[in-house]
DNA sequence: AGCATTGTTTCACA
DNA sequence: TTGTGAAACAATGC
């Protein structure tokens, strides 16, 4: 589920409707999601004060809390959601609440890490596959500029370099942050760049142009409910057709992560060598 | 049974 | 030292 656009949601969830709500208890027993903290710990630093603003950098979401609290990381990994109980009992809210948006897992049992406000709301990390993190005071120091507020130099800068193929390059959060498979997918497919193409092969024109690309694609998605919603994303299947030229899709795996891309437009051949 | 999965981290290697 | 790629991580669905 998450990536840059589906993160952002969860973040304007707590920032709506988690903020201000005393916390009176923590169910942090999940060891490995809560890692490297033992049971109790996050729990302890949490009770009594409030959250008090949310924020977010590629994928790395955290809230701060009140009278200098650590901050409270929370990361969806794969497949986490995050779901808020409104203080008046209310249903919860979260990206799953969207219309076109895959409906929340109602299991209980993937409830990984709850809060328990005053007011009997919670506020939980819900994750089927168990790749989420709570991590007071995450470090995010390693990150890259978040994809949405990187500049158009700095954009030049870090991510036209390099021998890595633009695929992975886009995906490397320590260059640019919040860019997942699928969006990167989308945005190639939209900007009509090979994923195998080195990334410092592109000129400035063009780095520009995928910038662009970039920002479009990730503020449709924004609007539409996800990025899975993307043009090309549907088409990512043995069978998929290029929504533009009609072309079969080709895969393969690139940055590590299994790849679709138009076999027409978006081909890539290693030049002939020359010398 | 086997493989794939919208993310991150670690390790091996050039 | 830096960059790159593969595997592991946990759990589920096809």
């Amino acid at each position: 589920m998450p990536e840059l656009v589906e993160v952002e949601q969860a973040r304007v969830v707590i920032a709506d409707h988690a903020l201000g709500r005393e916390i009176a208890a923590v169910d942090d027993a999940d060891s490995y999601v809560c890692r490297p903290h033992a049971p109790g710990e996050i729990a302890e630093a949490l009770v009594g004060r409030t959250l008090v603003s949310a924020h977010r950098r590629g994928t790395a979401m955290w809230a701060a809390t009140s009278d200098g609290g650590p901050d409270l990381g929370l990361h969806l990994g794969m497949a986490g959601r995050i779901l808020v109980d409104t203080a008046d009992g209310g249903r919860a809210v979260g990206p799953g609440t969207l219309l076109s948006a895959p409906a929340v897992p109602a299991n209980p049992a993937w409830d990984r890490f709850t809060i328990h406000f005053a007011d009997g709301g919670t506020l939980r990390l819900r994750d089927k596959r168990r790749l989420g993190r709570v991590v007071l005071d995450p470090d995010v120091s390693a990150l890259g500029p978040d994809a949405l507020e990187i500049t158009a130099a700095e954009f030049r800068e870090r991510v036209g370099r390099g021998t890595a193929p633009l695929k992975a390059r886009l995906m490397d959060q320590s260059v640019i942050a919040g860019v997942g498979n699928l969006l990167a997918d989308e945005v190639l497919w939209q900007a009509v760049q090979p994923p195998l193409r080195p990334a410092g092969d592109l000129d400035d024109a063009e780095l520009d142009e995928l910038r662009r690309v970039l920002r479009s694609c990730t503020r449709r998605a924004t609007r539409r409910g996800g990025v899975h919603t993307g043009e090309v994303i549907g088409e990512r299947r043995a069978d998929g057709a290029c929504p533009r030229c009609g072309a079969p899709m080709a895969r393969g795996v690139v940055g590590g992560r299994t790849t679709w891309w138009c076999a027409a437009e978006q081909a890539w051949r290693v030049p002939a060598y020359s010398g």
